[in-house]
DNA sequence: ACACATCAATTGATGTGTCATGTACTGTAT
DNA sequence: ATACAGTACATGACACATCAATTGATGTGT
C-alpha cells in the first residue's frame, strides 16, 4: 500500500490514515464509478454521437414544455457551472443541435431551445442509454441493495451540503 | 419528468424504461458522484496544486519501491490509456514533479520516476487529501453503509467484466 | 539479410472543463 | 439624469481526455 503513510496518530485524535476496510471500500467506489461512466459514455458515443454532457442537456430540455430554457434554469437543472454550460451550449449550437433565442423582457437574458435536429437525437438515443444502464447496474443488483445504494448516495449529497464550503 | 418517454413496455418484456425507484437510485447515485469527485479535486487543488490525476501517478509510483515505474505498468496500475498517460506524463515532467528515464534492456520502454520534488509534493498533499475523503464520505456513512457501499462497488465492477465487450 | 508484423511510446487534432476576465444590460440611489 | 453595483452571459487561455496516425525498436519467418 501507500508508502506515503507518515505517522499513524495515536489512540484519541482523528486517525490520519484510512482503516484497510475504509481504503478497500473508498477504492472499489472510485474504481468502480470510474468504469461504470467510461463505459456508458462509450456506449452513448458509439450509438448515438452524443457525449453524456449532451445527453444530458437534450434530457433537461425534453423535460420542458416546449424543449427551451433560460440559460440559467439550465445551468441550475444540470448543476453545471455557467461557463461551462455557455461552452457546451455554443459547441452543440455548432452542431444544430439546440439554438439559442434573445429575451425579450431581459436584454441580458437567454434561451437554449431543443431544435428539430435537437429532439430526434434524443428521442433516438434514450432507449439505448436507458438499456444500457439497466443491463450495467440495475440488473446488476437486488432491489435491496439499489435502495441502498440510493440511501447512501442521499446521505453523502446531503453531508455535502452541510459540511464548511 | 422525461418526455423523451415512449412506451412503457408490457408484461413480459424487460421494461424499456426505469421504474421510479430505479430512477430515484440512479440519479441520486450519479448526482452524488459528480459533487463527490468535483468537491474532492476542487479541495486537493486549493490546498496543494495537484490535480485529482496528478495525485493517482504520485501515489501510484510511491507505492513502487524505488518511485520508479514502465510506463505500461502505470498505465494499467492507474488503468488508464497509454496515450492519456502520455500526455499527462508530459505535464507533469515540465512541472518537475517526475522524470523520464530510458530503458537498458529495451529501446522502445522507458520509465517514469519520481523526482524530489514530486515526492515533497505528494507527501504534502496526502493527509489533507485523506482528512477531506474521511470528512465528506467516510465520517458520513455507518459502518455498515460504508461495508454495504464496498460490497456494491464490487458487484458492479464484477458486473462491468461480465458483460459483453 | 530482408521484409513484415508487432510493440512501446509519442504526436497532433479536436472536443471538453475551468479559471479569470470582459461585456452588455438592469436596477437602485442620489 | 448619472453613477455605480450587480446580474446574465461570453470569451480567451490553459489543463485535460480521446482519437487517429506516427516513430522507432524488437521479434519472426523466409
Amino acid at each position: 500500500m501507500s508508502r506515503v503513510r507518515v505517522d499513524s496518530g495515536h489512540m484519541n485524535e482523528t486517525p490520519q490514515w484510512l482503516s484497510p476496510a475504509e481504503q478497500q471500500a473508498w477504492r472499489a467506489f472510485v474504481r468502480m464509478h470510474q468504469k461504470v461512466t467510461a463505459r456508458l459514455s462509450r456506449e452513448l458515443q458509439a450509438h448515438s454521437k452524443l457525449s453524456g454532457a449532451d445527453y444530458e442537456i437534450l434530457v433537461a430540455l425534453t423535460d420542458t414544455p416546449d424543449g427551451r430554457q433560460r440559460f440559467q434554469d439550465l445551468a441550475s437543472t444540470v448543476d453545471w457551472e455557467q461557463t461551462r454550460l455557455s461552452h457546451h451550449i455554443a459547441r452543440m449550437i455548432k452542431r444544430g443541435l439546440v439554438a439559442r433565442e434573445q429575451c425579450a423582457e431581459d436584454g441580458r437574458a437567454a434561451f437554449v431551445v431543443l431544435t428539430p435536429v435537437g429532439r430526434k437525437a434524443i428521442e433516438a438515443a434514450a432507449p439505448q442509454h436507458v438499456a444500457t444502464v439497466r443491463r450495467l447496474v440495475i440488473d446488476a443488483l437486488s432491489p435491496d441493495e439499489l435502495a441502498m445504494l440510493a440511501q447512501i448516495s442521499n446521505r453523502l449529497l446531503e453531508q455535502l451540503d452541510n459540511v464548511s464550503p
